[in-house]
DNA sequence: GTTTCTTAAATGGTCATTCAACAAATGGTT
DNA sequence: AACCATTTGTTGAATGACCATTTAAGAAAC
């Protein structure tokens, strides 16, 4: 009970310090050390933990995905039809639980060194995959189907466009504005008279 | 003369060795003798021509921003009216000189360091600055002011998001056929009737 | 008293960079 | 053309720094 509390908390700790570090060094640069100064605790006691610094990393990333998927299901569960379930699909990318900085960051990273890391690959390609199939569900009832497919792909980089914008600007990330913008873009890709 | 010949032949062989290196390695785990190899020659002459892995990885990126910002003058070049302009910015990320799944996998490794190496920070802001004043010349003379910045925004980060896609794909590139894609998203979001 | 947790120090490996010596090209002088 | 002094180019082998991981011993919790 309490023997599994400790390493439960030991764990969030240092999956929280991770993402601290690896946000203020780089996920090339940081080190062990560095993100155990982070936790207040020792690079040895990450690996009593974690085994290794890669999986120490590989479970970040993935409490990072449990977060977005987890703001995914919140708001598709409180849409009714498939606008407003598109619409939470896009507006969960901009979560408040989401869309800072910190995730941001991190998130650029996991894309430049997914294709080198097969742990790290594996996670991607599966949320990649499950965002797309939400995606053509949603299309599907919304649009004639010689535009889903290219409203799809715009729709989905932009998301990615936007996170890579927020690790390059310098004010604090406003989530609720970045949400209006989103649904904005994708109004006018709906709404088109082509 | 000649001496000077021989250091420009050796400078692009190199940059062209990173290219192909940090494709195949990554950019946080290449090595100066994977890039030596990848050229025929030895780290240890890397350093004589370019000083430091850091001045070489640099210049690299600083090539491959050349080579985007050769392909957008070419085709602005071409262009006679604001709409056409448009067109040739957008299209000009989707060049064949410039849309190849090397040059995508290393802009999104770039992306990436950009924030915590500082020549590389340097670079990557010059760029994005550029591209949205760019951007915005052309859409004042096609969009109310109400909607330039949205359509703006959602255009740049579709830019992006595609070529962060391309890394992630295994088929082939095929620049045509994203042009085409790239042209038919701005149509959508120029004639929105919303 | 046994299991769990923590750490300082040791280990071993990797890597960028430097160095010293050697090779090749160049250009000026016969 | 032949010579040689100088500059330029190249490399294998150090050098030294850094870092993830292991170890061994002790502290804390049960």
């Amino acid at each position: 009970m309490s023997r599994q509390r400790i390493r439960d908390i030991r764990h969030d700790e240092l999956i929280d310090a991770t993402i601290k570090a690896v946000h203020k060094h780089g996920y090339a640069a940081v080190t062990m050390t560095e993100i155990a100064r982070e936790a207040g605790a020792t690079a040895a006691s990450i690996n009593y933990y974690f085994g290794s610094k890669e999986r120490l990393l590989g479970a970040t990333m993935q409490h990072l995905l449990s977060l977005l998927r987890a703001a995914v299901l919140r708001r598709v569960a409180m849409a009714a039809t498939p606008h407003e379930r598109l619409m939470a699909l896009l507006e969960a990318n901009f979560d408040d639980s989401v869309y800072t900085t910190e995730q941001c960051s991190l998130w650029v990273q996991f894309w430049g060194s997914a294709p080198y890391v097969k742990s790290l690959a594996r996670l991607h390609n599966i949320n990649r995959q499950r965002v797309t199939s939400n995606f053509r569900a949603e299309l599907r009832a919304l649009l004639p189907e010689d535009r889903r497919e290219t409203v799809r792909e715009a729709l989905q980089s932009y998301m990615d466009g936007v996170w890579l914008e927020a690790t390059h600007s310098s004010q604090p990330l406003d989530a609720a504005a970045a949400r209006d913008e989103a649904r904005r873009v994708a109004q006018l890709l709906l709404d088109s008279e082509v």
